[in-house]
DNA sequence: AGAAGATAGCTTTTT
DNA sequence: GCTATCTTCT
């Protein structure tokens, strides 16, 4: 057949895997079920475009949805063709920049795109990033300039129309023309105004990245024929997941004439609906591309029988997604169990002496996952967990880059990299304390003034500093040690983070780049290093991942099913996928539990279990 | 200006 | 139950 890529490209796939990644040209339509081997497809894809197509590394456009699924392509792909990884451990994103620059999230390759256009399109190469946080703290600000009672138009929900008018690319103008009712009114005043003050701050949201591309390549011919020219091959890895403005992106950055465009994802683990993510994308790709090539992988090789049974059963009913039927050869393997706990204290019990007694039977604290709906679940399975002396691991709760002390540091760098930006200077106006209060800053009084020279002093004295040097420099000359360090506990974690934070910045040398990793990349990314311990996340955070056992906790009409997707069938719908999503990461066992009562609001509330649950056929469980 | 105390308001998920 | 924000006091 391909001879010549016998040894290297083909091998160890099955025919679904293997006919994917012959079909080089062209739109290609990959439906990669749960443990399907979708990476193993891919990246054997890509190291079959640089052998036997010829592409260069730096030819080939392959999106994924979030930087670690990045740097793991990368690896595999650099390992498979044969590359010395003899760095990959210390600076991964090194290496990456260096021989795979077009692999990345779509946040990621837009920056790269701007910083490299900023010019031509009118923007400045520094610009700062601003993170959901950030863009939160500008809406309330002008929330407040604009006197509208932010109890009666919450902040995040006018965040939430504005980010969601930026996914269907529409401008403040363009926005003008569908707005209607007076919530509509007032999110639009405040677009408009935050849209002035990103740009007075040289700031691009997470939305803006996208957006401010799409119209670079759409306003500029010569722009948009530079990229469609250079990527001879573009990937976009969990297709169902892109926005509006995304697809748009997409489509402006493959040739119309020739679109080797290979898209992969799976309808069945659309989770981001809520936050503009749009699986007709994938559903209409035939539609869209009408030579496409669709190829299924259907085969799983991750969990038993017993577990895809179950998880079929939930994602059932959901009523719009593509013909598939994921099938194994593994062993049927034990039933799901369920467990109905008398409140939340209970169930985290059960689940720490479920997973004591797995472990005596020789698994180990990682091959465990607790996975539930909320945040707020945690914090009784980590008082339990805590409590019993299980090592355990959160995963995004409090966010690393949320942290305040971390936050100060690179308000404190980004203020000096761009000084435009007033949002970061505000914050750091007055960390450590030094008499500059709000009113200070906004009547400019002296002591700004001598702030001010001082920060612009510090900016002379570090140019050309590394942004380790920077960070030192900066903690030098605010006292900032001090300030934090207050002989308690909490200090002490302070004082951790900001070490943790230093130990970041040692791995790059410039300090744009590095102000781009802290904004793009998110706590998932960096989860895995760290001892032997169980993982406890929500179930969002769990996509991408398996675990050897898996307990889904919470199983609850209202909670999972979530309580605001009762009432519409396109939430529940997303609601199963979700379950979905959370059954497919167990490898052998898994496990559902719920809480008959649970505190709400501060006080015990009766629950029913979940319909997910009854919905399973008996014959697959065995309740304990 | 800043810190302590009171209160309201909220709880889905995040690149 | 928690926290983020507002109020009051120093």
């Amino acid at each position: 057949m391909v001879p010549t890529a016998e040894k290297s490209a083909l091998v160890g796939l099955n025919t679904a895997q293997r006919d994917a990644v012959l079909a080089s040209e062209g739109p290609v339509l990959i439906f990669a079920g749960a443990g399907s081997g979708k990476t193993k497809c891919l990246t054997h894809r890509l190291a079959y475009l640089v052998r036997e197509k010829k592409a260069k590394l730096g030819e080939i456009l392959l999106v994924t949805f979030t930087n670690k699924a990045a740097q793991e392509m990368a690896r595999r792909v650099l390992q498979l063709l044969g590359y010395p990884l003899t760095n990959w451990e210390r600076h991964p994103s090194l290496v990456m920049r260096r021989y795979l620059p077009w692999v990345g999230t779509f946040h990621s390759i837009c920056v790269r795109i701007l910083r490299a256009e900023a010019e031509s399109i009118g923007l400045k190469r520094n610009f700062t990033i601003f993170d959901s946080d950030d863009s939160l703290s500008l809406i309330r600000q002008i929330i407040k300039e604009l006197n509208i009672d932010p109890k009666q138009y919450q902040p995040p929900s006018i965040a939430a129309v504005i980010s969601g008018a930026k996914n269907e690319l529409l401008s403040p103008d363009g926005f003008a023309r569908y707005v209607s009712g007076h919530f509509q009114e007032l999110a639009l005043q405040v677009y408009r105004q935050y849209q002035r003050r990103l740009i007075e701050a040289s700031a691009l949201d997470f939305d803006d990245l996208i957006f401010v591309t799409v119209k670079a390549l759409e306003d500029n011919p010569k722009i948009r024929q530079k990229y469609q020219q250079l990527f001879r091959y573009v990937m976009v890895d969990e297709y169902q997941d892109t926005n509006n403005a995304q697809y748009r992106l997409t489509t402006l950055l493959i040739d119309r004439k020739a679109p080797n465009l290979c898209v992969v994802g799976d309808d069945f683990q659309s989770i981001y609906g809520w936050r503009g993510a749009n699986f007709n994308n994938i559903l209409n790709f035939k539609h869209d591309f009408p030579a496409a090539q669709i190829f299924k992988l259907e085969q799983n090789y991750r969990s038993t029988k017993t577990i895809l049974e179950g998880a079929a059963f939930v994602i059932g009913p959901v009523r719009r997604k593509a013909a598939k039927k994921l099938w194994t050869e593994n062993e049927i393997g034990p039933p799901i169990t369920v467990y109905e706990a008398s409140n939340g204290y209970s169930e985290a019990d059960f689940i720490v002496s479920e997973i004591r007694s797995l472990r005596a039977l020789g698994y180990s604290w990682s091959d465990f996952a607790v996975l539930y709906r909320t945040n707020a679940q945690s914090r009784v399975l980590e008082e339990i967990f805590l409590a019993e002396g299980l090592p355990y691991r959160l995963v995004g709760a409090v966010r690393f880059y949320e942290r305040r002390e971390v936050k100060d540091m690179l308000a404190f760098l980004r203020y000096l990299q761009n000084p435009a930006d007033q949002l970061s200077l505000t914050r750091i106006a007055n960390v450590p304390p030094r008499g500059i209060g709000p009113r200070t800053i906004s009547t400019g009084g002296p002591k700004l003034v001598a702030f001010l020279a001082e920060i612009e002093a510090l900016r002379r004295r570090t140019a050309g500093q590394t942004p380790l040097q920077l960070l030192e420099s900066i903690i030098k000359a605010v006292n900032y040690q001090k300030y934090i360090d207050d002989g308690t506990p909490e200090g002490e974690s302070r004082v951790e983070n900001v070490e943790e934070l230093l130990n970041l910045a040692g791995e790059f040398d410039n300090l744009e780049q590095f102000l781009e990793h802290v904004a793009l990349v998110s706590d998932v990314d960096n989860y895995d290093r760290g001892a032997d311990a169980v993982t406890l996340m929500t179930l969002h955070s769990s996509k991408g991942l398996e675990f050897t056992a898996v307990f889904i906790a919470g199983l609850e009409e209202g909670l999972l099913p979530h309580l605001r997707a009762l009432e519409e069938e396109n939430e529940m719908d997303e609601e199963r996928r979700l379950c979905y999503v959370g059954m497919t990461r167990a490898k052998k066992r898994l496990y559902l539990t719920l809480a008959r009562s649970r505190i709400l609001h501060g006080g015990f509330t009766a629950t029913v279990p979940s319909r997910f649950i009854r919905e399973i056929d008996e014959s697959l469980l065995d309740w304990v």
